[in-house]
This record gives structure tokens, sequence and C-alpha cells, in this order.
DNA sequence: AGTGAGAATTAGAATAATTCTAATATATAA
DNA sequence: TTATATATTAGAATTATTCTAATTCTCACT
């Protein structure tokens, strides 16, 4: 059902094809990312990786948080002023934040339609990234 | 040239338009963010403040911003971890975030844009604002 | 014009996410 | 195996922002 469980082999090879030393912190903190869709804070990475690498400190967590979101494994999420959420999802998306929940939802997002966003830069514009974000609320439909 | 100069009464007048108490603070924090189009933070809107109403403190900076960004007089524009800005224009616009220069550029965007932007959000998902950011370079070709 | 009640301002302390520091441990190439 | 660069660690430091509690102001009503 949920998204497949990364062994131990594939999490290192994920790792060593973004030229990052696979580590015992950097693997868990990545499969702790990966096995679950949501959007967790540091700390609450912290608290999940703790319970299989008791050892590991917040530093560390925050150090393999921003080598995975460098090479491009995770994904960051900044809403207002709330602490920094990371995203297992790369596909191309947007996020809805439900502001009665606090909760954030995917929001896949049509590759034409990003494209069309791109066009309305000026010229001399040139935008390796796009962020977008809807805040409103979701009614509970059939969630 | 640039944006008219807001003077006392007409600054009141917006600030009672909206149901706040037009106190000497509030009325130069948002003038001090109507003069320059640019994307100012609370410190350095504090230091603008400052040259101006000397007395004035850090904390009631940040009251009025929260004050202005909630009856919509300005926006707050938030990126990445660093500290909050904020923006005096309130048309529909994206920002475009420099990361060579750290500059913020406004784009404007078509409203039949964002109406499509707002029809990618699955049923029950209902926006109160969308907020959309580029990140990327700008060739300075002839700003 | 004077007054009272609620609202705004103030200085400084408190908070909280994140980053830094410097010492120790680990991974990998030679 | 060993050297070297890289990663981890605990705790201190930083920094934007919020909170606190005392003071001052604004404005509706006399």
């Amino acid at each position: 059902m949920a998204s497949p469980i990364e062994n131990h082999a594939a999490l290192c090879e994920r790792l060593k094809s973004c030229d990052v030393r696979p580590t015992p912190q950097r693997e868990i903190v990545l499969k702790v990312i990966l096995e679950k869709r949501d959007h967790p804070t540091a700390d609450e990475i912290f608290a999940r990786v703790k319970s299989q690498l008791p050892t590991i400190s917040l530093a560390t967590v925050y150090n393999c948080l921003e080598t995975l979101v460098q090479c491009g494994l995770i994904r960051q999420v900044n809403l207002e002023r709330a602490p920094t959420r990371y995203c297992p999802n790369l596909h191309e998306h947007a996020h809805f934040h439900d502001e009665q929940t606090g909760r954030i939802h995917d929001v896949d997002l049509p590759p034409e339609l990003l494209a069309r966003l791109h066009e309305v830069l000026p010229s001399g514009f040139r935008a390796s990234s796009v962020e977008l974000t809807f805040r409103g609320s979701a009614q509970p439909s059939a969630n």
C-alpha cells in the first residue's frame, strides 16, 4: 500500500548515486522520510530516527537533511514562519496548507501548467525552481 | 517617478478604512513601506522608521506589521529560512528570488493564469490565497 | 475641554529553530 | 594498514520573533 520499503542496499545506492557517503545516519534519515508520505519537521524526523539509532544527535539530523535536500533526494517545504518541513515526493507538485488542521497536502502539477508558469517570467529571468503554495481549507469530502 | 508620497491624511484614511486606529507608529511603518518598492525585513523597516520616530521599539514595528498584513495593506513574503520580508505591492504577483544577489523581484501574474492555478486543486479544496515563488538568476539584460 | 475604558506602545526577557564549534570517530583511497 | 578527508556529536551560540507587564495613548462620551 505505502511506498516500497527501502532496504539497506537500495538506500546506499541512492546515496552513492548522488556522490554522498552512505553513513548509517544518512541512510536512516532518508529511510524514515521515504517510508511515510507526510511532511515531518526536523524534530519529528529526529524522534523517528532516534528510535532506531538512539545515539544520533539533532545536529546530525540537520546535517543529513541538508545533504539530502542538496542532492535532490528529498524536498524542503517552508511555510510561513513555521519550522521547515521535509517532503519525500519528488514529482512536480504544489502544496496545500490547510489553515484549519495545519495539515499539508501534495497537489499534482500538470507539466504544461508548470511550463505556463515559467512563461510569465520577464526575459532575462531563468528560474531553476518554482514553489507554489495554496492556503485555505479542505472539505473532508471523502478523504 | 516612485509611488506617490502618502501624506498624513491619506495614510490615516487607509488605516481607518480597515478599522485600525491610526497611530503615529502604524502610520510611519506603513509610509516607509509604501514609499519604496522593495521588500524590507522587519529590521530594515525598524531602521527606516527610527530615523523619523526615534522612540519606536522593535516590538511595535512587529505589532504594526502584523496589523497591516492582517488588514491587507501590505503583504508578507517568506523565503526559505530568511527573515520575513514585507511587500507594498498589492497586485496579484509572484516573487522571483535571485540566488546570486539575494534580491527579490515582483513578477506580474495574469488573472487567467491565477485562475488556472486554482483549477489544479482537487474537489473539496478551497484556497484563499496562493503563493508563487521562483528561484534562479536574473540576467542583468537592461535593468 | 475632561474623563474613563480599552487598545497600543515600550523595554527587555523569553522562546525556539537552526547553526556553529571543536573534539572525536568513521569511511575510503592509496 | 594507514592517512586524509569527511561525518558525527554535545552543547553553546545565534537570531528572528513573541511574550510580559508596566506605561501611555486614543477616542467615544460627557
